[in-house]
DNA sequence: GGTGTGACGTTATCTCATTACAAGATTGCG
DNA sequence: CGCAATCTTGTAATGAGATAACGTCACACC
């Protein structure tokens, strides 16, 4: 079993056609997109997704975006899943955008000591519109 | 018409309603728990809970946990709407803190103004556990 | 061989949210 | 007043997202 980086041999066959259907993706995809995508492939229910899903969102390799309730392949090759990573969501185009930001993480990290709140997850998604949207 | 403060005085009967509930509430509550608590009250359907919210959440009465798919009560008076709040949501009791804070802001502006990205509107949501779930 | 573990498949169900249509209520104005 | 425009409401139906509960299968390990 490989370990410490994204385990892309070990995934099992489920996982890789999912992690296949958002990889080929540009945007963020919802579970049940997915499974359409892949009813070809012999998925007829929500629970094959979602179970890959869960996987690849443990492993690192996809993304949970709370305010669309849909997933995105992370585009960071050793993304650390306990990392503070942020989101810019174009709500014209769909694209997404992740970033990692040492000084907001920090942040964070300070305003959860002061309320002796112990942080475990963090999510954050900025919504608006990217250069090439507000052109238009 | 629209109002420059919260119109508390304007609101229409289904949205006293609504965020009577919520007020009460000491923490945050799924749509479908505020009909069921307002069924007494006439409520019959999800939109009745669902329009109130939406105006509600215009007013900057009521804010959208979306990783819980919940709703909460404001406890800032003045609270603009457009202005970066974060949460901090107990795993444990539940508990929900909203906290307002100009480096957090200013920085999640920063990172947006970087990536020439119009920002509307941030969601920042923080998981873990209070002080008082940690000694449990 | 027996046992534990993890992935898989299927059905049903649950929660969250919206679409579509109709009826009152209110405001504004000719 | 009479009428249109707009807003709020009520109701039913449906769409979208997620999980529970069952059973089966493959495989590693002793």
């Amino acid at each position: 079993m490989n370990e410490h980086v994204h385990p892309s041999a070990d995934l099992t066959k489920n996982q890789s056609l999912v992690m296949g259907a958002l990889t080929k993706s540009n945007g963020p995809l919802s579970a049940y997109t997915i499974l359409d995508q892949l009813r070809d492939h012999g998925f007829r229910a929500p629970l094959q997704v979602y179970r890959a899903l869960d996987k690849l969102v443990e492993f690192g390799m996809v993304h949970r975006l709370e305010s669309l309730n849909a997933f995105v392949a992370c585009r960071h090759p050793d993304c650390d899943d306990n990392e503070t990573i942020a989101f810019m969501i174009c709500e014209g185009c769909g694209q997404v955008n992740e970033i990692t930001d040492n000084t907001l993480a920090s942040r964070l990290r300070f305003l959860a000591g002061q309320a002796s709140f112990a942080l475990k997850k963090s999510t954050v998604e900025l919504r608006g519109l990217c250069r090439s949207c507000q052109a238009a």
